[in-house]
DNA sequence: TAGATTGTTAATCGATTAACAATC
DNA sequence: TAGATTGTTAATCGATTAACAATC
């Protein structure tokens, strides 16, 4: 139907890297999921559970990928990383497909995730409903400025970012926002990562490192829009001599 | 040096799908840059931009690379398409290879972004510094709610979504950002498309549908933290059995 | 000339698509 | 049995990497 890309963010992790060894033993249990099918299936499991709102119980792959924005083809190689969970000549059953795709995904226990950075963004974030629907607990959110320490927003007071670490450990924070401005970047992500946390999710716009077995994604308004630039100015200069 | 992977976002643009025939009639200028390029070239732009900043005059391939956390290599396939603009044995000069590069992806004119929805995430972007340093102007923020409209925002008030198509015509609008609720989101997106926007960013978390020739690109927290979470299980379950 | 580094080619790797045999 | 739809295989396509000839 129309064109589906995947681009744009970036992962630096070194957990794709090694083959991690274990030859996957029973079915697609151990089997590691492309990163590109790992993006779709939170799609799936979107659309699967808009249909289970509505109160479908079956569907095919035809019309799961239609919901999703991407090939019946696609859709199928993607869920065959999962497993086989569907019944020839008949469709998946919705709830049982949802329940598989969240346990391939990790979603079956809670996550803990703590937001750095109390600005419009870290405050967005904070109160943004999305989340604890899907599993995912914001319980910290820390700031530099005195002005701003103690705060309410939405459930929380926001913590001195001086009690990282502290507040860190107590919590039991697993995953850990960066809302914060590109100068403080680098150096609070080197404190939550000697913290223990692996799995960071990065709003700063510089590019971060981290050590191995440490997962880091980046989201960039600027980079998104200036990729939607690209995209215009081809519309409008469909071939303009040299 | 660790894997950098490109991931996540869904682009849905007729754009990419027809090379839109004309053969290319000199060097590199009327070419298609490839999707995964595109993104990267961004990142490129800002590091170039901060050795700029820093008064940094020459570079090589190899340091802004790791500058921009590829292997040189990808560097130089990407610079590629973008044109020739580096000196064999010396390296590149930062400001004319960021000239070009802008040039490339199009931000040598400046773009008219307005936001639609007002809520949390709708503020923290309208206020967000780092569009305007990058030749993105928010020129108008829309909401539904008559207790916001009108509100201060940043420099800017609140219009009403209701005269979306007129303040979009007026302010020359040519960019628009989708910080709303799933369930509205289609309706505005249609409205947005209809009244002649062809680049469309989304933070709403569905699937929205655009006729060919509108770009759009969507951004997704809850995508973004499913990831990490699969990432996080599978370093906690090396394989395990069945 | 010797050393350095680009731009490009060819090889590898991974992702997408089409087609179809298996099977409900 | 006939029709439908999955799961998988093989073919295509695109992206990444390594290597090196061109050249400053």
């Amino acid at each position: 139907m129309d064109s589906q890309r995947d681009a744009t963010e970036q992962t630096v992790t070194s957990l794709d890297s090694p083959p991690q060894a274990l030859p996957g033993p029973t079915g697609a249990a151990g089997k590691q999921i492309p990163p590109a099918a790992v993006a779709r299936l939170t799609i799936y499991l979107r659309a699967l559970n808009s249909l289970l709102a509505e109160g479908t119980e079956r569907v095919s792959s035809e019309s799961l990928a239609e919901l999703s924005g991407v090939s019946s083809s696609t859709l199928r190689k993607d869920l065959s990383h999962v497993g086989s969970y569907g019944t020839r000549g008949v469709g998946y059953e919705v709830q049982y497909l949802s329940r598989h795709i969240a346990a391939a995904l990790g979603l079956t226990h809670d996550w803990k995730v703590a937001i750095v950075g109390a600005g419009n963004l870290g405050k967005a974030l904070a109160r943004y409903g999305g989340f604890e629907s899907r599993g995912f607990d914001v319980v910290a959110i820390f700031d530099a400025d005195q002005m701003v320490v103690g705060n309410e927003v939405g459930w929380l007071r926001v913590s001195d970012v001086a009690d990282l670490e502290a507040v860190l450990e107590r919590t039991g924070t697993n995953m850990v926002v960066l809302a914060l401005p590109a100068a403080v970047a680098q150096s609070i992500c080197d404190r939550v990562v000697t913290a223990g946390v692996r799995s960071i999710l990065s709003f700063a716009p510089v590019m971060l490192q981290v050590p191995d077995g440490v997962t880091l994604r980046k989201v960039d308004m600027a980079t998104e829009l200036q990729i939607l630039a690209y995209h215009a100015q081809r519309a409008q200069t469909p071939g303009q001599p040299e």
